[in-house]
RNA sequence: GUGGCUGUGGUGAAGUGGUUAACACGCCGGAUUGUGGCUCCGGUACUCGAGGGUUCGAUCCCCUCCAGUCACCCCA
């Protein structure tokens, strides 16, 4: 064995794809219900779009992205996160043009050069949706409630919704320096993350796992003294619409998102069991992004959810729907003569609409009954040299062990009316 | 990117510095001739992650690399 699939990315294979499945098709009811409308957009995108998208400061962008040279000489990246593609194709196919606001969700792959663990890929997918052109806050609202929905067809549980307010380009400011004042006679006793995030994000530094950090920014003003009467009110609203649907929440004045574009509401849902990678569901406003892009400025906000966590943690909860690979038919053959009739036989059952199948390996009676017997076969038709001869076939019910010697052309009918439909 | 742990057949896993590396599952076949799910029997491992080194000799000792995993980081 040489050659291996790239170190971060996944083959999904059969045994896993209908799991993949499930979840997927969760997702698109969720969003059918709730009024969101599929959008695809390509996995690779120009550079710039993320560079002013997210930020050029982010990690995302400093370390993580995907960036290649095309034969063109243009600089592409495949897409770090969905949300900024989302809004360029809004912009560039002028979707303001519709009623307001535009709802559209995507699941798709996503790709960051991250060292892997378990639920962190280089290539991830994500089932994200974005609603564009609405202030809030009852879009906000809303869109936590689809994903608390989403979770709550899973059956997942145990599921911490956090939210906070990150502030807007009026207040965030402000608030960045009374912070960077309030740490700034302290900085040398940080750790040296924070003491390097203090001019480029001290918003981060709340956020340290070091509990001499913690304690440190102990005092430090939060984010939610410091907020712009817009914004305050917005957060407010928020809350009591989350209340009045009776979703649980919890503030967490700490919660800081890695996204430059985020404005107002942040939030995430986490599954604590994943460990280090328990956020399953992360998102916001971006009021200030269509703007950004080159669009007017344009109220949005969205979030994304990583479906590899979520397989994580509905596999930890057992909520994994059993693999079905039940066939209505195995059709057997016994003896050269009967190869062709039990082709035929399987084409037309097929062609029916009966899930059918047959042995492609010369097995023998015996072994093409286990097989059958593996899928599981609801029924097996065998035919033989005698059948192959006057065109009749032994059907054997392989629940009861009963068997029939019947036409070859009522197969059909026989097995559909002992299903019983 | 930093640090810790791990790496034996398709899977789960024992094991030893020295002839043919357990076991279980799976898969294939058989148990009188064309009949399954139970049972029994048999079969199924060119490199014990890769490449070097130590040694008379290494799958078990050392180094490097690769991969996975956990924490940090970041985030979905």
């Amino acid at each position: 064995m040489e050659i291996s699939a790239p170190r971060g990315t996944k083959d999904i294979l059969p045994d896993s794809s209908g799991h993949w499945r499930y979840v997927e098709e969760t997702a698109r009811e969720v969003c059918r219900a709730f009024g969101y409308n599929e959008i695809r957009t390509p996995v690779f995108e120009h550079t710039e779009l993320f560079l002013r998208g997210i930020g050029e400061t982010t990690d995302i962008v400093q370390k993580e992205m995907y960036t290649f040279e095309d034969k063109g000489g243009r600089s592409i990246t495949l897409r770090p996160e969905n949300t900024a593609g989302t809004v360029r194709a809004y912009l560039e196919h002028k979707l303001y043009g519709e009623s307001q606001p535009v709802k559209l969700y995507y699941i798709g792959p996503m790709f960051r050069y991250d060292k892997p663990q378990a639920g962190r890929f280089r290539q991830f997918h994500q089932f994200g949706i974005e609603a564009i052109g609405s202030p809030g806050p009852a879009v906000d609202v809303e869109i936590i409630i689809a994903a608390v929905e989403f979770f709550r067809r899973l059956g997942l549980k145990d599921l911490d919704l956090f939210v906070n307010s990150v502030g807007c380009p009026k207040c965030r400011p402000v608030y960045r320096a009374r912070l960077q004042d309030a740490l700034r006679d302290k900085l040398g006793e940080f750790c040296e993350d924070c003491r390097s995030r203090f001019e480029r994000n001290p918003l981060r530094i709340l956020d340290c796992k070091h509990e001499k950090c913690g304690q440190l920014s102990q005092g430090a003003p939060r984010m939610g003294d410091c907020l712009c009467d817009e914004c305050r009110d917005h957060f407010a609203g928020l809350q009591a619409l989350l209340a009045a649907a009776g979703v649980p929440y919890r503030l967490n004045p700490r919660l800081v998102r890695g996204l430059d574009y985020y404005t107002k509401t942040a939030f995430e849902i986490q599954y604590p069991p994943l460990g280090a990678q328990s956020a399953v569901c992360g998102g916001g406003r971006y009021d200030g992004l269509l703007a950004e892009l080159g669009g007017d400025p344009t109220p949005a906000i969205g979030y994304a959810i990583g479906l590899e966590r979520v397989l994580l943690a509905l596999e930890k909860q057992n909520l994994l729907p059993p693999a079905d690979k039940a066939i209505a038919v195995f059709v057997a053959a016994v003896g050269d003569q009967a190869r062709a009739p039990a082709f035929r036989l399987a084409a037309e059952l097929r062609r029916a609409g009966l899930a059918c199948e047959m042995d492609y390996m010369n097995r023998g009676l015996k072994a093409q009954l286990k097989q059958a017997n593996r899928y599981p076969a609801r029924f097996v038709a065998i035919i033989g040299e005698d059948e192959a001869a006057n065109d009749k076939v032994t059907l054997k019910n392989m629940q009861t062990g009963e068997q029939q010697l019947v036409d070859a052309g009522q197969v059909e009918q026989k097995i559909r009316a002992e299903m019983g439909d």
